[in-house]
RNA sequence: GCGCCUGUAGCUCAGGGGAUAGAGCGCCGGCCUCCGGAGCCGGAAGCGCAGGUUCGAUUCCUGCCAGGCGCACCA
């Protein structure tokens, strides 16, 4: 099921390849293949319905003036069948198509009897997609680029779900590598200290109070026996410790935030498997590895890469991107037709590195689609607040949740462009909570079911779209917001091609505003029985669509406020 | 220096080769004997600068200016 409006279009860009070819043959036009045309919603709805800019792609092919060429097919194209009232030349050569007003009504039944399901589509044809996203260290806690990231992949996912792919949301845990060893100096120093010994965090270390808090949580647990073992074993326990600790506060964070997903995927189970060992033999095996200066470089160099890049260290430790490219092999191994990464700003860097990894495992690179998302800036009383995990300042997710609400933080993450770079005012969230956008949709939709308690309390029951005279809905705010609705395909079809959440943010808005402005002017109930049916039909369909788009963001959709 | 992202209304952001560039906040002025005023209606206000491609550029290309982020045997 694609909508109404799909439909739509599909039949007038058929009825409008057939008049090329009649105009042809009947000789009102020279014979030329159509060309690639476009059968688009006009901004201005004084240019119809649907409008085309078929003519004026001709022109040239068939050496012709665009508005000739346009009156050629209008005598030569069929519309019987179609709900065309009237067609117009307009402009430069526009073709205008008026529909019959009330051909918006037909997506009404459609809505009801596809309930939660209307609005899916069929582009992903059920292949499959995975969505990595946050996969932030687990040496501490989430900040709001990873409360973005985490707003933008759900919701991405859930989008993608609904385009009809079979996705799978994940998250890498990076629990090994360098940083582990910065952690674990870093445990160990707190460790030290909390016992009145000399102790310092490493520069390159982790200094927020977290970590203190971590350490005595270990230290109530293990008490000082840990003093009086080699370092090694020392920082093994500390790291075991705090890992647990941090990955289950993470896990907690977003849970609470309505982020879910379908693997944790342990950097440290690559080291384990072996896979990075095999990993890099089959780049060895392809050519693309050589040894120099004590270290194994990977040729980058051969895919477009500014610089080759090391795979192992000179002390013989493989790289993070060592076990990124493993990684990746393992995700592309595990049968995703897609494999999509949501990556903050300052990851960009590596975005050609991976691709040219992926590529010289044999995989496409186009298959691996790597989002980067600007960085979030927090402004609190009017400044900026530096986030910085080793300096220790940073707000968490769970004060952002705490602060300003889940589905405000979310609807504020989901409803700009990963490409933005975005500021956000914590005062200004909180201040404006009351008009924050994300309660004016839901508003819509409370106020739609506050009717339908409305309905109950007067003992009347909600009518079927069938049994119902939809002809009655004739006022313009009504077939407006039909229309509406009747897009509603079309713009999961374009969030999930564009990989894009704020295009449904924004549609969910305007729909919110289309029903505000429809019930401010007319009553729903009314002592006309018919009039009354048909437009609860309208407000239900509403209501489902909204319900639908706000679960795609990750938004409640609350029966009262 | 090189690379990526971004310059659209006072602020925060959408949009995008075509026919009158949108929203929220803020500002100004209106609307409830009626299903929820967290609402509605109206108003003022804008495409960083300069070239180029095109029948047509705010959209594409180039340069410049400005901001953000990168350019490790860190991740």
């Amino acid at each position: 099921m694609s909508g109404i409006v799909e439909t739509a279009r599909e039949q007038l860009a058929r009825a409008l390849r057939e008049a090329v070819a009649a105009a042809g043959r009947r000789g009102a036009l020279p014979v030329v293949e159509p060309p690639d045309f476009v059968v688009e919603v006009p901004r201005e709805k004084e240019h119809g319905d649907f409008a085309t800019n078929l003519a004026m792609l001709l022109a040239r092919p068939a050496r012709t003036a665009p508005r000739k060429i346009a009156g050629a097919l209008c005598d030569n194209i069929n519309l019987t069948g179609l709900p065309v009232q009237r067609v117009e030349i307009a402009g430069p050569g526009f073709i205008n198509f008026y529909l019959q007003p009330d051909w918006v009504l037909a997506a009404l039944p459609e809505i009801e009897a596809a309930g939660d399901d209307y609005g899916r589509v069929d582009q992903g044809r059920g292949s499959r997609v995975q969505v990595e996203f946050v996969s932030a260290n687990p040496t501490g806690l989430l900040h709001m680029g990873n409360a973005r990231g985490a707003a933008l992949g759900d919701s991405i996912a859930a989008i993608l779900d609904f385009a009809g792919y079979h996705v799978s949301r994940e998250y890498y845990i990076n629990d090994a590598g360098n940083q582990i060893e910065n952690f674990g100096l870093s445990l160990e120093a707190r460790y030290f200290q909390l016992f009145g010994r000399a102790g310092e965090v490493p520069e390159q270390g982790y200094h927020g109070e977290d970590i203190v808090d971590t350490v005595r949580g270990f230290i109530r647990r293990h008490g000082e026996r840990y003093l009086h073992t080699g370092p090694d074993e020392r920082r093994r326990a500390l790291v075991e410790y705090a890992l647990a600790e941090k990955l289950t506060a993470i896990k907690t964070a977003l849970a609470a935030f309505g982020v879910r997903y379908d693997v944790w995927f342990s950097e440290q189970s690559l080291h384990d498997s072996g896979a990075i060992r095999d990993t890099l033999r089959q780049l060895e095996e392809r050519g693309y590895v050589y040894s120099s200066e004590g270290a194994l470089w990977f040729k980058a160099r051969e895919f477009g890469v500014e610089k080759d890049e090391v795979l192992v260290r000179a002390s013989g430790i493989p790289t993070y991107y060592a076990a990124d490219i493993a990684y990746h092999r393992d995700k592309f191994r595990r049968g995703f037709g897609r494999v999509i990464n949501i990556w903050g700003a300052d990851h960009h860097g590596h975005v050609p590195r991976m691709k040219a990894a992926v590529a010289a495992l044999g995989y496409d690179p186009d298959a691996l689609e790597i989002i980067i998302m600007q960085l979030v800036r927090l402004y609190r009383g009017g400044e900026i607040v530096r986030m910085s995990k080793r300096s220790g300042q940073f707000v968490t997710l769970e004060e952002l949740v705490e602060e300003v609400g889940r589905d405000a933080a979310r609807y504020f993450f989901v409803m700009r462009s990963a490409d933005s770079h975005l500021d956000f005012d914590l005062d200004l969230a909180r201040a404006q909570s009351n008009d924050n956008p994300v309660y004016y949709v839901q508003y819509a939709h409370a106020r739609i079911c506050s009717i339908f308690r409305q309905l109950a309390a007067r003992g009347m029951t909600v009518p079927e779209a069938g049994k119902v005279d939809l002809s009655r809905l004739k006022e313009e705010a009504e077939l407006a917001l039909a229309r509406k609705l009747a897009d509603f395909p079309g713009e999961i079809d374009a969030a999930a091609r564009d990989l894009a959440p704020h295009r449904l943010a924004r549609y969910v808005h305007e729909l919110a505003g289309l029903l505000h402005s429809f019930y401010n002017a007319y009553r729903v109930i009314t002592d006309d029985a018919a009039l009354t049916e048909a437009r609860l039909v309208l407000v239900g369909a509403t209501r489902t669509v909204l319900a639908n788009g706000l679960r795609l963001l990750g938004l409640s959709a609350p029966e009262q406020m």
